[in-house]
DNA sequence: ACACTGAATTAGGTTAGACTAAAATATTAT
DNA sequence: ATAATATTTTAGTCTAACCTAATTCAGTGT
């Protein structure tokens, strides 16, 4: 039945699955300072061809009340409405992880994908269901924040792993959830959120040998795992 | 990210949300007999025009390997491949309803939308898993038969209480999920699947007076709903 | 056999969201 | 300051799925 899609939204415009991705993008890309996006960028992550996003963000950006406030050859950043949809769904996709993770018994590398899928179509009273059943949890699987029903979220001070000073003790936040082998890799190396740190060593090629704690022997780690793991300072 | 939707589904043919609702729609239209489905009985179920019906019938059943058998002026029927994905859907339909009313302690009258929606996008994943922590269920919420994984459903001998015989007991099987309003009257009334009832009197307009073993005082209820509560015979 | 009626199809149009190729604008390097 | 390069936009297509208006077809009744 296609008449009215998504009659469930939350948020006033109904915005279709392809709305959202951009949102989305944009939210992310921008990150706390919420910086102008590029039409390069959003094409980038998106995976499609720049005119594409052109022609998207013109057409966005002249619905009145307006989503995202363009401008031609700077770039895009989140309207009101806009940001509210975005950390919305950003709220469904946690959620939905944890959800996967601890009730359908989903593993570390499993979630992503799926709760990428559902994020846009749950109801509102999906989302309240499942974080009542999770007991409102404040974190996924990936260590990441989950925002709170309404509120803007926020961006955690965390830094990628690969650009962590040497010998100083990291702790990890959050892993990135966007390659599933990836994510089997840190598994497999013990690299959960919340374990402690330090880099060793790095090569001119940029791998890392990287201490744990209550571990005689260090891990090594290329470059591009090193930048999907996310640290702070430990405490 | 757009470019290979619902990469995830069982079926060999990438569906679009929209036909996959045809082909629910033409298996439920069609009946046990699979008998051949009109033009009209589809736009008028789809809740869209009937050229757009002819329009997607005539696309359909031109590609191959087809999903449909399509006889201009004639009707529709399903093809192995599109029955396979119509009752997949149906799997998941009732699955969904069964989850959402016990796990997520969704009512009797609140699954049938968000399960309609979500339907077409869990993964076989998510279908496997949702069956596994309900222990194989093998009835919905409104006591529809939930098909086994890759099997062919089957159409249970089951009729309209509305069109029942006076005085002879009968059993309640099912109800029809497509009318909150009307579930939330059932609901009052104990009308629950497994029920037995014997209707007392039809007066001319259609309404039932209904008695329920162990209740003093009989029921009333008009045509519309005595058309949407499905029933055999008492063993 | 033929006219009538209702059902179905054809013809042509719209919108959303992608694409390619070409043009325009910005930025960087000399 | 200008040329070279990279980014962005414009122009024009395409597909999926819907729409209305007009036409054709099939079945029924005389």
């Amino acid at each position: 039945m296609l008449v009215s899609p998504n009659p469930q939204k939350t948020s006033v415009h109904a915005t279709s699955e392809s709305v959202d991705d951009y949102l989305k993008a944009i939210l992310e890309l921008g990150g706390s300072e919420e910086a102008l996006v590029t039409t390069n960028a959003l094409a980038e992550r998106l995976g499609i061809r720049t005119p594409s996003v052109t022609g998207m963000l013109q057409k966005l950006s002249s619905e009145r009340p307006t989503l995202v406030h363009y401008e031609k050859h700077r770039g895009v950043r989140l309207a009101p409405a806009g940001k509210r949809r975005a950390w919305e769904l950003v709220r469904h996709h946690r959620l939905l992880e944890r959800f996967l993770h601890d009730v359908l018994k989903y593993s570390w590398d499993e979630v992503h994908e799926e709760a990428e899928r559902l994020e846009h179509f749950i109801s509102e009273r999906f989302e309240d269901r499942v974080a009542a059943i999770l007991g409102d949890p404040e974190i996924d699987p990936h260590g990441h924040v989950i925002p709170h029903k309404y509120a803007q979220g926020m961006f955690r001070n965390e830094v990628e792993l690969a650009r962590w000073p040497l010998r100083t003790p990291a702790t990890i936040t959050s892993v990135s959830d966007r390659n599933a082998a990836s994510l089997r890799e840190i598994e497999r190396l013990g690299l959960k959120p919340g374990v402690t740190v330090t880099i060793e060593d790095v090569n001119s090629s940029g791998s890392l040998c990287v201490r744990l704690p209550g571990q005689m022997d260090v891990v090594r780690m290329n470059k591009n795992l090193a930048g999907s793991i996310f640290v702070t300072a430990t405490p």
